[in-house]
RNA sequence: GCGGAAAUAACCAAGUGGUCAAAGGUGUAAGGUUCAGAUCCUUAUCUCUUAGGAGUCCGUGGGUUCAAAUCCCACUUUCCGCACCA
């Protein structure tokens, strides 16, 4: 058994005495990779680490190619979930405490310090730093930071002092979900059940009344045409409101509402709803309508003004319906404004009220019923003659129209409200608030987008089926607030008010790992004095030097310095990231470049991966399939891990993990380092057989594809070559040698080595100890990626090919005829049908078509005496060469001296012998003294020999 | 609602017109290795078949083609994103 954690140990405490993975400028080319950087709100489990698995991989690999590879990291501690966990803590929430104390198994008293936000970052930070040490990923640790480190805020500072200055950044207003006790925008994970806030768009048509305005909610503006009556709830206190010097008569909690939506309100006075009842308004098309009572008007329910269309709404026609019963009769009758085709006729509001068996305004099942009908008119239906210069458009086109011909017309307004009630955490009921002066990063300005479309033209985004997304992300962006009221992070230095939102300060940061690296080094100590000169002059080269620095108090050679990193590291070459970042991280992290860097620092591709399953079920607190990535290492070793992450799925894929699967990977690459130690002292041995040529071969074609397949990040299938293919093919040497009591060669040291190298960056501890297994010196991690520099040899690949067909026909007969084999006799065919075979072949050799016209064709080209003897045999050779790719027709078209009896005699034999612990005899279709009781002799071909088996 | 992605055998999964009854892995079964077990190796794993063969098959139903898992159309089902949230 292997002790995965002391072996990764030990080669971890190698690779830093040698600051392998610290990249300065150097003189070779660069690829500067970039993942991520964490948010420590919580420990990191499998889920995280396949980005940085794939990240880390993709740089090993790079590493070998020769490059000088950067891959930094950093901390994200800005936005508002960590502050929030904080307060939790500070209000003793039981299921925080919970979750810390039982699925993070966190110390009690560390708990208790999390009432500091910062604190509870920096215990993540330092969980999730260790854990990526003991992942192994080859980071260059020296520029490490966090997001709310001093200067990084002077960086954010001026990337928004960047942006300011193109107007890409513009002043407006913006509603929100709003908690008015905690007076804090909520999100989803604010609010109790993590309901999302929701808006919903409500016209308001406004009737009027004496001096007064009515003004009414509704959904369907269109049904306006419609309104029979107006319902008031008599049971109710309106308000009586100033609303832009109208009048307007709302319900209480409208009132309440709008307060947060309008700004000039003033309350007039109150007033009882039955003093409006029976009253006359007047509507937009100058018609009068009354006023009726409804016990269904709520007074949470829009502005507790209800227009009525009893012809297309099942609530108003009930209400109509209730009243008849009760002595104020009216005499009101429906106006059909929507007509539907043939099934649903005009009449469809009493049936639906029939359907639903129900007989008054309070039944519940109106609320199913009105939505059946609301969506049946507004897929099927189509204004009538009655809507005037309406008549004839589609429900679907003529909501908007209408509305925005009420909204032109100023005979009404929009509201809005939410699209179902939500609950603050903090319990009280969530309104929605506009917000002033908020600040937005004009994310749809036209030109902007116009160079971002150029720039992921130029990009490499991998795998490439994601490239239409960020076209349609960039298409729909439009002005994003970047700004909030509260959390962690870096304030608007032109609005102090307000803080940079977190996603809006980590676009450009990986600029930041140049600088960061000087500031650890203590090279830049005092941040008081870095201004936006120092960041000009970093990323533009823009300003004097000598003046910078004086300002700066950094020396000029500092300066200059950090200017070469620069200009050498940047652009990125690659980013990783989840695919979930696409429509927000991914795209800001193009635009923001785009907009404040040259388009030579543009960055150059982006390498999306699918997210982590475990068990089927996303990983997630309540379900307590969380598995903390350092409690794995531990359990597991750290390369079966990232062995297992890669090994399920490729890129894009979300991965089920299962923990059985890390078992079996830790058997192979135990079996791995077995075999290294087993035939290290094969390193100098000189012996060529013909198998040795075979595995070469095999080599060479395993090294250009899995070369080929690392450079389209397609890691999945090139360790699964490394891991399976390799094996299959080091058995199949073993058989053959074994078989002739040979001995091994050279050439299975060759292929083991070439095995370990490219295992290494997945499983790069492990490799290390394989690497000394081979009796190297040097560490792996230093090495080069294999060349294919094997010679690959047709004929000895052909061979193998040849004898692994014939071995499995040998099994598929004896698994047909279910006998225990005593004898096989084998028939190589005569000379005559190689002949026609090759006459046929050089027929097929460039054509897939197999139709009539090729038998006629070959026919005709035949001796008759040939054709009479050999149809079936012609006619299966077609059938033969017709299965087989053009490659290998050509393959055996060209091959010489591939004489068959001779090679079953010598290589087939002996592996029968071994296998079955039989003999074997060999004849030729055209020897006279053959054993040939079964009469099997002619029915060979050529690469596909009679067989008799006793 | 809007938009996107997908559906392949017991399971995971490769496969974008002919090399496809369809790679590879897992699981399962038999045999070998072993004192025994694990590992390892061989073989098998859609159906039929006492001769290396035949039949059916890639969500469902159509279509294009000499040729379809692959291209087109419709349907069914599943998953994901939808903004102040990392």
């Amino acid at each position: 058994m292997i002790d995965w954690n002391k072996i990764e140990i030990k080669w971890r405490n190698v690779w830093n005495k040698n600051k392998i993975f610290e990249s300065n400028v150097e003189n070779n080319e660069k690829k500067f990779i970039t993942v991520a950087y964490p948010y420590p709100n919580s420990p990191q489990h499998i889920g995280h680490g396949r980005t940085y698995t794939i990240t880390d991989v993709h740089s090993r690999f790079l590493r070998m190619q020769g490059f000088n590879v950067l891959f930094p990291m950093g901390f994200h501690y800005t936005g508002t979930p960590i502050l929030s966990i904080s307060k939790k803590i500070q209000k003793k929430d039981q299921e925080i405490f919970d979750t810390f104390d039982k699925i993070y198994k966190i110390p009690k008293s560390k708990i208790n310090e999390f009432t500091d936000p910062i604190k509870i970052a920096k215990y993540f930070h330092n969980e999730i730093k260790l854990g990526m040490i003991e992942m192994g990923y080859s980071i260059d640790w020296r520029r490490e930071f966090t997001t709310i480190d001093p200067i990084y805020k002077k960086f954010v500072e001026w990337q928004f002092y960047q942006l300011h200055k193109k107007n890409l950044i513009v002043q407006g207003t913006h509603p929100v979900g709003w908690c008015p006790m905690d007076q804090n925008p909520v999100s989803q994970h604010d609010t109790v059940g993590d309901v999302e806030p929701n808006f919903t768009e409500y016209t308001i048509i406004k009737f009027s009344y004496d001096e007064y305005v009515l003004p009414a909610a509704t959904l369907r503006p269109e049904t306006i045409f419609g309104v029979t009556n107006i319902w008031i709830n008599p049971k109710m206190i309106y308000k009586i409101v100033l609303v832009d010097n109208e009048k307007w008569i709302i319900s209480s909690d409208c009132f309440y509402k709008i307060k947060f939506l309008k700004k000039n309100l003033t309350y007039l006075d109150e007033i009882s709803g039955d003093m409006l009842l029976y009253k006359k308004a007047k509507t937009i098309t100058k018609n009068e309508v009354i006023i009726l009572p409804a016990e269904f008007v709520k007074n949470e329910m829009g502005t507790g003004i209800v227009m009525s269309v009893p012809a297309h709404a099942p609530y108003d026609y009930q209400a109509l319906e209730d009243l008849k019963k009760s002595t104020k009769t009216t005499n009101i009758k429906p106006i059909t404004i929507i007509e539907t085709k043939n099934e649903y006729n005009t009449t469809r509001v009493k049936e639906i009220i029939n359907k639903f068996g129900i007989t008054d305004q309070n039944d519940s099942n109106l609320i199913i019923a009105t939505k059946e009908l609301y969506s049946h008119e507004f897929n099927y239906g189509i204004l009538n003659e009655k809507a005037g210069k309406f008549a004839g458009i589609k429900i679907k086109k003529a909501r908007d129209i209408v509305k925005s011909w009420i909204l032109n017309n100023n005979i009404g307004s929009t509201m809005l409200e939410l699209s179902e009630p939500i609950k603050c955490r903090c319990g009280a009921p969530c309104v929605i608030k506009i917000l002033d002066n908020q600040w937005f990063l004009n994310y749809g300005d036209e030109k902007w987008k116009n160079q971002v479309r150029n720039c992921v033209k130029n990009m490499q985004i991998t795998p490439t089926e994601i490239t239409i997304e960020f076209y349609r992300v960039i298409d729909w962006l439009k002005e994003r607030a970047c700004a909030r009221q509260h959390g962690l992070g870096t304030t608007l230095t032109w609005d102090k008010e307000w803080i940079i939102e977190s996603l809006s300060d980590s676009t450009i940061y990986m600029a930041y790992y140049i600088i960061s690296k000087y500031i650890n080094n203590k090279s830049i100590t005092d941040d008081n004095n870095i201004s936006n000169l120092f960041f000009d002059y970093i990323f533009f080269g823009d300003g004097d030097l000598l003046k910078i620095a004086y300002k700066c108090k950094i020396s000029k050679d500092i300066l200059q310095k950090i200017r070469k990193d620069f200009l050498y590291f940047y652009p990125i070459d690659c980013r990783h990231s989840g695919r979930d970042l696409v429509p927000n991280h991914l795209t800001f992290f193009i635009m923001n470049h785009v907009a404040i860097f040259k388009e030579q620092q543009w960055p150059k591709q982006i390498v999306v991966n699918g997210s982590v399953l475990m068990y089927g079920k996303k990983m997630s607190k309540s379900m307590g399939n969380i598995i903390p990535l350092r409690d794995a290492i531990k359990k597991y070793g750290a390369d079966p891990i990232r062995v297992s992450i890669i090994i399920i799925s490729e890129l894009l894929q979300d991965i089920d993990f299962d923990l059985k699967s890390i078992e079996n990977v830790q058997i192979r690459l135990e079996n791995i380092l077995l075999k290294c130690s087993t035939y290290k002292e094969l390193k100098n041995n000189k012996k060529i057989t013909n198998e040795d040529k075979w595995l070469w071969s095999r080599l060479n074609v395993l090294i250009k594809t899995i070369t080929e397949l690392m450079h389209k990040i397609r890691l999945r299938d090139a360790l699964n070559r490394i891991l399976f293919d390799f094996d299959n093919d080091i058995n199949w040497y073993l058989r053959r040698t074994e078989s002739k009591h040979n001995l091994q060669n050279k050439s299975i040291y060759d292929f083991l080595s070439s095995r370990v190298l490219m295992l290494s960056p997945f499983a790069p501890h492990i490799a290390e100890e394989m690497w000394k297994e081979l009796d190297n010196t040097e560490t792996i991690s230093r090495c080069k990626w294999p060349e294919p520099i094997y010679e690959y040899d047709k004929n000895s690949v052909h061979l193998e090919d040849f004898l692994k067909s014939v071995v499995s026909d040998i099994n598929n007969i004896i698994k047909v005829t279910k006998i225990k084999p005593k004898k096989i006799i084998i028939y190589t065919c005569n000379n005559s049908k190689i002949s026609i075979y090759k006459k046929i072949m050089s027929l097929m050799i460039n054509n897939h078509v197999n139709n009539k016209n090729l038998l006629h064709n070959i026919i005709s080209r035949l001796e008759k005496i040939e054709i009479k003897k050999y149809i079936k045999f012609i006619n299966q050779s077609i059938k033969d060469i017709s299965t087989m790719s053009i490659e290998d027709r050509k393959i055996k078209m060209e091959l010489k001296d591939f004489d068959e009896k001779s090679i079953l005699y010598s290589e087939l034999k002996p592996l029968i012998r071994y296998e079955f612990d039989l003999d074997v005899e060999i004849y030729s279709e055209s020897d006279y003294d053959k054993y040939d009781p079964g009469n099997k002799a002619k029915n060979s071909r050529p690469f596909k020999p009679a067989i008799l088996i006793e």
